[in-house]
DNA sequence: CTTGACCCTCAAGTCCGCTTGAAGGTGTGT
DNA sequence: ACACACCTTCAAGCGGACTTGAGGGTCAAG
């Protein structure tokens, strides 16, 4: 009778039952206590867990990240340069992205602007910012984020024929 | 003789030849003519193109809406009211993702500067700064972009029984 | 004429974050 | 007793963007 039920806790943290196992079998959750028929019987904690890797996902961790930082945080407040490095490319890498981005806003409000007044929009205005747009080199140890920068395929450079 | 074989476009362009191939198996990229032994014979547009794509992929287009705005863009000057609400509904994502990974940042720079200095760094820190996010509330209708925002499930609604 | 670096096709595998389905057990209201 | 909404496990499927592998052909240099 104690405790909340799968659909519970679901419809609090605002997920599905069958995500919260999936959670649980990757380990990003803790297996709960198990009703004397097997039911998962959680408390309030496990639904503000859930809220916490809600907003974390939000923000462009990954399930393993997040799974990383929870153990990290489980394991107590010792000084931990793995928490600040983590955090700092996190950091770097939404700050290229927030540049990326707002550069790419600017172009595509003006254009849009200009297209909501008299105009005809045409596709080679959009094409035109696309193509103006920087490229984006992927360094070495570029950041695995899910920040939406999609990952680019290694390279194998040709050995030189002709 | 004439014509770079995919393997140097793959190069000049930065992605594998697979890739390419794959390219042009979902239509993203036209058929191009083939040598009598039926090696595949590009020109340098084709280059062009494929970094139109990379850059069109790093603004957070799908292989899919790139696809469509190569075919509108070939289809020429026209007026094409379609390209305008791709444009907004992109606008409108863009400045919504902007300005969460913008408060973010504020959060994760102003911790990360904290103990950047004496204090020595927690995981209790960076947990906080999570928790302390600001939860987005999918919208119905909310745009299907891939700018890192992860689509959530729908929430099938429990009925209430007890 | 052999070696080795390319090319071809087609099928299948990968990764992430889930969702869906099948097959069956439980708990409560009527 | 029955319906019905839950719960369980395990397996498979999905979508996007590729990658990898098998099995075989081509072309230029040594």
């Amino acid at each position: 009778m104690a405790g909340l039920l799968i659909g519970d806790i679901a419809e609090r943290a605002g997920l599905s039952a069958p995500t919260i196992r999936y959670y649980e079998s990757i380990g990003l959750l803790a297996p709960p206590p198990r009703s004397a028929t097997g039911y998962r019987r959680y408390t309030d904690t496990t639904v503000e867990e859930l809220r916490f890797i809600k907003k974390a996902q939000s923000l462009g961790f990954s399930l393993e990240e997040i799974r990383e930082i929870l153990a990290l945080s489980r394991a107590g407040d010792t000084p931990c340069s793995h928490v600040l490095d983590l955090s700092r490319r996190h950091l770097a890498a939404v700050e290229e992205r927030i540049r990326q981005l707002t550069r790419f806003r600017d172009q595509l409000a003006s254009e849009v602007k200009k297209w909501d007044g008299e105009r005809e929009p045409t596709c080679r205005g959009l094409c035109q910012i696309i193509a103006s747009a920087e490229e984006r080199e992927p360094a070495v140890g570029d950041i695995e984020l899910h920040l939406g920068m999609r990952r680019t395929g290694q390279e194998k450079t040709r050995t030189q024929r002709r």
